[in-house]
DNA sequence: ATCAATGCAAATAATTTGCAAAAAG
DNA sequence: CTTTTTGCAAATTATTTGCATTGAT
């Protein structure tokens, strides 16, 4: 039931390039179908990996060329934490208002949602003026091993130092 | 009174840097000046825009060099809007959980604070077993004129195009 | 045929860095 | 004096782009 959804997003990008008269290569396709076969953040290289399996002909240029097209028609959502290069969420789709935790040491991501938030947040724009026209809230904190331990993936626990 | 606060902001910053045993040189004093001088996002070509005013041999390295260690202090935040380059918050002092709606039109950017959201990221968080050490939460809408009129600073308004 | 899409390699642009000279403590 | 900091110019690196060619319709 998962992939019915994935596959009913690959339809809807597959119409998304038609409505603008864009063709369906064979790199398109080796490039969404690598998208919308995962769950995980990606970043445009793990990506230009995953086509490459389906068709080793996918350059660097077409997966940044068609990018901004999987953003545009909304199937994927381009995110920043901060890197020097960006990720993008195949997840929006089912869940359009999700939110972000990350750890801060071991870079751990959980994804929630709040109904809450999302309430409050259209309240208040709308005091300030403002319709809401999509949000993204990132919470940065330490995961349970990190408080415990005082460190985790990324960091030996400082009582093992001398 | 606002005054004040930025005051206290710039002698922390010294502070931190003699704490560090770095040195507080006649560029970084410009540097910093500058940023206490404003209640604006910058970035870092502004900085060294204003910095240059008060002392023309800043370079941007220097710039560039400076900025780490404003954010390391917590005098300033860095952020990101999906522009290839960088902003920098100088309010976080003051209100260290606030939050951002910018219009997508014209790049309008008010600042808010909610109690209510703090306290459900923290209640949330806590359940996902992390703890929160900070938060960014930033919502894309329409502002008023964009709205009605269905364009503002950055489009003609529709209805004058033909 | 027609025109969009591709791969390649070169370009872009914000940020970073090596290094010899200058300045802080 | 010693060590940090500086400016400069060159390097880095994700992303973008020009162009001749290929492929979809």
């Amino acid at each position: 039931m998962m992939g019915d959804l994935k596959n009913r997003a690959r339809e809807s990008f597959l119409n998304f390039l038609a409505d603008k008269k864009l063709r369906i290569t064979s790199q398109r396709q080796a490039i969404v179908d690598s998208v919308f076969s995962t769950e995980e953040h990606f970043t445009a290289e793990q990506l230009l990996d995953w086509a490459r399996v389906r068709d080793k002909s996918v350059s660097r240029a077409t997966v940044y060329r068609t990018l901004p097209l999987l953003v545009e028609s909304g199937m994927v959502r381009e995110m920043d934490f901060g890197k020097d290069y960006k990720f993008y969420d195949p997840n929006y789709l089912d869940h359009p208002n999700h939110h972000h935790i990350i750890c801060q040491d071991c870079e751990k991501i959980v994804e929630f949602e709040s109904e809450k938030i999302t309430k409050i947040e259209a309240e208040i724009s709308h005091k300030l003026g403002f319709s809401v026209a999509s949000q993204r809230l990132q919470i940065t904190g330490n995961c349970e091993e990190l408080k415990k331990m005082g460190g985790c993936k990324n960091h030996p626990c400082p009582s093992n130092e001398h």
